[in-house]
RNA sequence: GCUGGUGUGGCUCAAAGGCAGAGCAGCGGUAUCGUAAACCGCAGGUUGCGAGUUCAAUUCUCGCCACCAGCUCCA
């Protein structure tokens, strides 16, 4: 008789062959009525699973991240199912969960259109409202093969024969819909309530570019439309912070047709980059930073030399000058190896950090351009640390520390990546190894979380990665450490041993913003367009309530302006009302609006972006609390 | 680069083979006003670029370019 633990606890028993939808109707309540799957044993199931004979039980709602899977996993099945009815001759990719949603992937000959998800949709509300019980069944893995090559699904075909050989093969009956799928689902179409089409983009067969490119649906679906309106409403919002959108109304920057990702930073922007890098210098300055600057254009021997010619030439641009080949540069390590290389080195000197502000330019294609995230031009907050192989932990550490003080000074959540050997990589795999378990050493000790990026090292090291959010959540890598033994070897670099031979260091190249444009993109869509005081391009505003105190604003903006304030006196002919707006629209943290009373008192009455109306100060009081704010970098 | 979509004044958007339009912004005036849009007027366009079909193309067809979403690739 299975023995059922649950989360509560207690513990029940139920007679043999009993399904873990028995418990949950035993149970009732909300259980009964809302449960997607339960997890049996920490494993995910599905409700009409058979009871083993000891089980721990714990049921999934939709609120859960498991639970929400499992729906959506059948709400994909559904999406297919009605692809399925209404284009007969489709054969169907795969349909996974995503975050928010789900997709499913289909070959068709003809391409679908957006009105095409209309009738997609209705068909699968027709399907709900069927409310088609999702069976689950097993075959070997010839009987499977066989069974969908029958159907025609060349691509089910594919995934059965890669199957590990130990894998059980499980396949989902709907009605007359069946899939190749490992599940687990909701017991029924009609648990899922309402659903929605996204989008329409084309995805590579298997993620490969050498493979067909399917045609893919994105969707979402929820328990209850409020849910979904919630969902698209807060989609709409997040397109409001989109930089692009931000950067165009708040004047900071433009990309132009004559250079796709080549951004032009307009006055606005420059403030903020410049703000940007003055706290880099500060802060790298306090971690024992020397700053450089090495050439854009450089010749081909040297990019032979560092591997560059021959493992990322397809990104990068060339030009010849006096019958020789140059390279513009898309890294700036090689220039750095050079200026090391200019000198003798004692042991006593390293570890040497050499800090640089670098304009790289990287072939990109046109495909992958996205506004400043990513560009064919920018500068990467690049620095290389030479060092004695025993300093390797902890300057890493070192540089971790100080990503981490300046990702918090700006309210940044980001997650860590550890990525590991590419294919197309220089060095032993046993300097590899040496390397990587020198960076996964440190993230550990600090018990630091992080994924591992299997394959996406540079081609001369491995790297741990910083990703930050966007508006819509997509992440984008900016900080990385990348370690490497490659360059110090083809560059022959060295220092001199305490005992008078010759050694060769070990390189980091690091970057904390990444790159000064992309850091750009992801702090306007954090703040929304919002700076704080010392980042905003505009600090204050003053705002004259009618012409004959335009003198007293002129004053005002004077005083203002000499304490080194950014601020400009809004002398238009119009009513204060309209200014406030504007300068509301414009994220100017504060507005000092100034009439009679402030004139004939010398005050300014302020207004804050956040909060409104603060009440009337001394400009002189004003002034040290506006210089507060930009000193201690407030938020 | 690939798949699909989009491209009309600085911005947001109308017009669907037959004279290219509105709001905001800009410019000129009037009102001199107290915390998110005063009023009147003026100007602004080879409809992304290039071919083709047609008596006539912003509209239909083809090619190119750029942008958007995704895939691939990456800071």
């Amino acid at each position: 008789m299975p023995k059922v633990t649950l989360t509560d606890g207690s513990v029940r028993e139920y007679p043999e062959g009993a399904r873990v939808a028995d418990i949950a109707y035993e149970l009732g309540g909300r259980l009964k009525k809302d449960a997607t799957a339960a997890k049996v044993n920490n494993v995910v199931r599905d409700l009409s699973a058979v009871l083993p004979g000891e089980a721990e039980v714990r049921f999934l709602l939709f609120d859960d991240d498991e639970g929400a899977e499992v729906y959506r996993h059948t709400s994909s099945h559904i999406l297919a199912q009605a692809v399925k009815r209404l284009f007969a001759d489709v054969k169907l990719g795969i349909g996974p969960a995503i975050k928010d949603g789900y997709y499913y992937d289909f070959d068709y000959s003809e391409s679908f259109v957006p009105s095409d998800l209309e009738k997609i949709e209705a068909e699968m509300a027709k399907i709900i409202k069927e409310d088609l019980p999702l069976e689950r069944f097993e075959l070997s893995r010839e009987e499977a093969a066989s069974y969908f090559e029958k159907l025609g699904e060349g691509y089910k075909v594919e995934l059965v024969r890669d199957l590990p050989a130990d894998a059980v093969i499980s396949c989902y009956r709907c009605g007359d819909f069946v899939d190749l799928c490992a599940g687990p689902h909701l017991p029924s179409t009609g648990k899922v309530k309402v659903v929605k089409l996204l989008n329409l983009a084309g995805a590579y067969w298997r993620g490969s570019e050498k493979n067909p490119m399917l045609q893919r649906i994105y969707g979402t679906s929820f328990p209850k439309r409020a849910l979904l309106d919630e969902y698209l409403h807060r989609l709409e919002e997040a397109k409001k912070r989109d930089h692009r959108k931000l950067g165009r109304e708040l004047d900071l920057f433009s990309i132009q047709e004559e250079g796709p990702g080549f951004p032009l930073l307009h006055p606005r922007g420059m403030v903020i980059r410049n703000g940007l890098e003055a706290y880099w210098r500060e802060e790298h300055r306090q971690a024992g930073y020397e700053e450089i600057k090495t050439p854009i254009i450089l010749n081909r021997v040297l990019w032979e030399r560092s591997g560059h010619w021959a493992h990322y030439k397809e990104n990068m641009y060339f030009t010849r000058i006096e019958e020789q080949d140059f390279a513009v540069k898309p890294m700036n390590c090689p220039g750095a190896m050079l200026l090391f290389k200019t000198k003798m080195h004692s042991y006593r000197d390293l570890p040497i950090r050499m800090a640089e502000l670098g304009l790289v330019h990287r072939h990109e294609l046109s495909g992958a351009l996205h506004g400043l995230m990513r560009v064919r031009a920018f500068t990467q907050d690049d620095a290389h640390i030479f060092m004695l192989p025993s300093q390797i932990k902890d300057e890493v550490a070192r540089v971790i520390e100080l990503t981490d003080r300046m990702y918090h000074l700006f309210g940044f959540e980001y997650h860590v990546e550890l990525s590991t050997k590419p294919e197309k990589a220089m060095g032993s795999a046993e300097m590899w190894e040496i390397a990587t378990a020198a960076l996964r050493d440190v993230l550990e000790e600090r018990k630091i979380t992080y994924l591992v990026n299997a394959g996406d090292g540079a081609f001369y090291g491995p790297k741990i990665d910083f990703h930050l959010k966007d508006s819509i959540g997509r992440t984008w890598q900016c900080g990385t450490i990348q370690l490497d033994f490659q360059m110090p070897e083809k560059f022959d670099l060295n220092y001199v041993g305490e005992d008078g031979q010759k050694h060769r260091p070990a390189v980091i190249h690091r970057v904390i913003y990444g790159s000064i444009e992309r850091f750009m993109a992801v702090l306007i869509e954090h703040f929304a367009g919002a700076f704080p005081v010392w980042l905003s391009p505009q600090q204050v505003a003053v705002l004259p309530i009618t012409e004959k105190f335009h003198q007293y604003a002129k004053d005002v903006a004077a005083r203002l302006w000499a304490a080194g304030v950014r601020v400009e006196a809004d002398l238009r002919n119009e009513k204060v009302g309209y200014k406030i707006r504007e300068a509301q629209l414009q994220k100017v943290p504060y507005m000092l609006v100034v009439g009679e009373k402030e004139e004939a008192a010398g005050t300014v009455a302020v207004r804050e972006r956040t909060s409104g109306e603060a009440g009337t100060m001394k400009i002189e009081e004003f002034i040290a609390k506006i210089k507060l704010d930009i000193q201690e970098k407030r938020r």
